[in-house]
DNA sequence: TTGTATGCGTTATCAG
DNA sequence: CTGATAACGCATACAA
């Protein structure tokens, strides 16, 4: 069991005071080139890191940010999304020698609990707040405790930047006007109470003019009646992307009677029923585009089933790309985004955010619309 | 931006020394009955909670436990699996107070600089290690650091508790002698290098007994000709199921023309690639086991790309059952495992190791088989 | 039973 | 440029 060197060990190693030490290892002023060197390398000899605890306590950062994930216990269909995500985070962060703490809760009350919590013990210097919702406590909470944070997916609910011409305009060929509708509001520079606290940053993917991408696709192929299987309505991008929907509908003349969403939990049971409800109505839809890529393999095993042939009378869109998209049979037309890039995003905006710059939107790369099987012109009859 | 509560505020507030206070906290005796629940409400209404960074220098835990995943960046097919396990073990640590330190890198060897770090931060307790290997570093690493660690999935490699008993004897109606040959040596009860660091703990599958009751399946539905999709040969556990495979095979007096393993990275695409090869081959098997359902899923697409029927032509066994298993056309039969449950253990497990229990092997529980769709007799031709 | 003094490892503020 | 010295918040051995 090897004994960790302390800053103290190497003062005395290489004949100095331990300011000195603690100047050199910090890149501050006072200290000769030469014995600056030498500390140095008598810190690299023995191994030295500085003790993440007597850093925290003697009023620097903790080195660490904190991520919540808050899952409604069988709600698992956003995985892949989230791996890639927290892979893409880990990128950035252990670049810049930050360690992510990482928590499973089941609910937003515990989420919150979860913040109060590790501001009270000093654990985090920020935190990164996935799933943002239409009506959401978090951001309020965290001006509140003075944490800072980032929202990743969308602008947040008390003051954040909103994603300011966040809409679908120019999107595609058709690009009917504003596709957007999210009901964000203008930009409110700051919240003028003095505490410090502005609005957050947030990280955002235009889901306006990705939603804009699909619906060209699937009307240029001939579609007119078009069904989103949407995933939790209280989620602001679930919101977003209805909202696109319509208005991109709208736009082109279709009424809430060839085109609409309809929601569901995100899980693959509630995709698959779905499925089964929608394709049983009268004068059902002829192309289904699914809020998740579990959602949309759940979709095709279900046509499978019913013997309704893909693409030949339904095709089917997946929202984010995976693995599943390309093993299903037939492949399924998807919208990729670079989910890792997201989260790379995500994190050096905390990390920006943290060393001081002020908030702000910063928007992803544009979703791409991968056409692949499931997506053909729609039968004839119809 | 409130204020965070320290002890002196309690200390004041309720008229004691901040020494009684802290007495009074930590469930010391040398307080009396009424002070005690009056610091403690005082506590309670200041919201105080201690601060993580103070209590860790002071010579206490640093309340954190360590996970790294190291993933060879396009190997994602573990995913379902983990985040499962994950979530099992935040049930455990959240409810001992415990925080997860969580990382993501990209190779044994990171993960080893990542632990060492940790060491040397302090910023860890100790640390769940995944993926056992057959010739792993890591258990020698964390006992020379002193690191307290628990392996998840296996017995590792220095000195730590090994599974004995860990075969698969009596397993099903046909219990062929012993199934495991993971060659795991015997109980090595401690180092004796008075280092204080013993063998590591672990938490493990019934690997061997869990392929016993595939073959059981298969073979009692009449298949002969077998072939087993294996993950990544260097894992640990990927070994033990070839074992046991070539063992149950060999004493139902099936050599390894008929029964065999071929091994590659999880992925979905090499799963896909070895299936059309297998297929391909004259006289190909009539069952299929995957190593998980990712390359399992990859399978059934495959085969009805090529158009082989599954079951009547092949069967398929997927090890891991997930939502993908269940929306599959024909659904797949599973080794269905708990690993919430399997992660519960493991938190348990180190817990108990940071309080000072000596190490031990803790089996989790059976896995069972699922049978669905997917397997059904060979074809009579066979 | 209670208050006081010290240390944990680091950073920061002073004098030299 | 260097060397003491005081925080930071908590635990704890010790004295009252």
């Amino acid at each position: 069991m090897a004994r960790r060197p302390t800053i103290k060990d190497i003062a005395r190693r290489a004949g100095v005071s331990e300011s000195a030490v603690s100047f050199a290892l910090n890149d501050r002023p006072g200290v000769s080139q030469d014995t600056r060197a030498r500390i140095r390398r008598v810190a690299e000899e023995l191994g030295w890191q500085p003790n993440s605890a007597a850093r925290a306590l003697s009023g620097e950062r903790s080195g660490a940010v904190g991520l919540v994930l808050a899952r409604p216990a069988q709600t698992l269909g956003v995985e892949s999304f989230f791996l890639q995500l927290v892979s893409g985070i880990q990128e950035v962060l252990s670049a810049g020698r930050v360690a992510l703490l990482f928590q499973v809760v089941d609910g937003i009350e515990a989420e919150c609990a979860v913040y109060r919590r590790w501001w009270a013990e000093r654990r985090v210097d920020g935190v990164l707040v996935v799933d943002p919702r239409t009506d959401d406590p978090r951001p309020e909470l965290l001006a509140q405790l003075g944490l800072p944070a980032v929202l990743i997916g969308a602008a947040g609910g008390t003051g954040p930047v909103p994603p300011a011409g966040a809409d679908g305009n120019g999107a595609g060929p058709v690009s009917p006007g504003r596709g957007d509708g999210s009901g964000a509001g203008p930009v409110s520079p700051g919240r003028g109470d003095g505490s410090g606290a502005g609005p957050l940053s947030c990280v955002w993917a235009d889901d306006a003019r990705a939603m804009a991408q699909v619906l060209d696709h699937l009307y240029g192929l001939g579609h007119r009646r078009i069904t989103h299987i949407a995933g939790l309505p209280g989620l602001a991008h679930t919101a977003r992307r209805m909202a696109s929907l319509r208005a991109q509908a709208e736009a082109r003349g279709l009424g809430p009677e060839h085109v609409r969403s309809v929601v569901t939990d995100y899980s693959d049971a509630e995709g698959a029923a779905a499925t089964r409800r929608v394709l049983a109505e009268p004068g059902p839809p002829t192309a289904l585009v699914y809020d998740n890529d579990v959602m949309a393999v759940a979709g095709i095993a279900v046509a499978a089933e019913l013997g309704i042939a893909v693409p030949g009378r339904i095709s089917m869109v997946a929202w984010d790309d995976s693995a599943l998209c390309r093993v299903t049979h037939p492949r399924l037309t998807a919208l990729v985004r670079d989910t890792a890039g997201f989260g790379r995003l995500a994190a050096e905006e905390l990390l920006a955010v943290l060393a001081g710059s002020p908030p702000r939107a910063r928007e992803s790369e544009q979703p791409r619309l991968e056409p692949r099987e499931s997506t053909a012109p729609p039968p004839a009859a119809y």
